[in-house]
DNA sequence: CCCTGATTCGC
DNA sequence: GCGAATCAGG
């Protein structure tokens, strides 16, 4: 559905009435909130009234969203071993490849440990089917290798900045301290 | 975690 | 123009 008039009009009342752009999705319909916001900044309605003011956005400028970086999903994760992920790399990094895993140290869903490494490697259907099984990152199901590979961010938006260096251990070495285990 | 509005930019 | 993705805050 569209920014037809009469769910412009409806919108401008809504929004003018104090409720919050969720809200006003809800009753609109069909959009999301972020929907909402996008077309009251379009209709130049953002910055409502008053009460107590909105003292917290100063407007970022051009200039400094220019430079911010566009960081890649899961920097808000709450998962701290996520976060570590991308915290010292800001662009996308390219699956890799699959691993071979040697025999000896396959893991089946009956010689899983605790640590093991849970990526699925093969066809379930198969008897070949196994796991990683290599020691996991503490916080995660994965090893390092496959975290990285389970936990891509989104691709880049923008074709070019593609290869970049890869995150370091270091940072999820550092979320992996033994206290935090849960 | 929930939520809020603000902003960018591919479409 | 639209709005998802992502941001900075509360």
């Amino acid at each position: 559905m569209s920014w037809t008039d009469e769910r412009v009009d409806l919108l401008k009342r809504l929004w003018s009435e104090g409720l919050s752009a969720s809200q006003i999705a809800g009753r609109l319909g069909s959009v999301t909130r972020n929907a909402v916001i996008g077309k009251v900044h379009r209709l130049g309605l953002s910055g409502r009234a008053t009460t107590s003011r909105m003292k917290t956005h100063r407007p970022r400028s051009r200039m400094a969203n220019a430079k911010r970086p566009v960081k890649p999903r899961f920097a808000q994760s709450g998962n701290p071993a996520v976060r570590a992920l991308y915290m010292d790399s800001e662009a996308y990094v390219p699956p890799a490849e699959e691993i071979e895993i040697p025999l000896a140290e396959r893991k089946t869903i009956q010689t899983l440990t605790e640590c093991s490494c849970r990526w699925p490697i093969g066809d379930p259907q198969t008897p070949e089917f196994h796991f990683c099984g290599r020691t996991k990152v503490p916080l995660l199901p994965y090893c390092e290798v496959h975290a990285r590979r389970a936990f891509q961010p989104v691709a880049p938006r923008r074709r070019e900045r593609t290869e970049v260096e890869s995150p370091t251990a270091t940072a999820i070495l550092a979320a992996a301290d033994p206290k935090q285990r849960a």
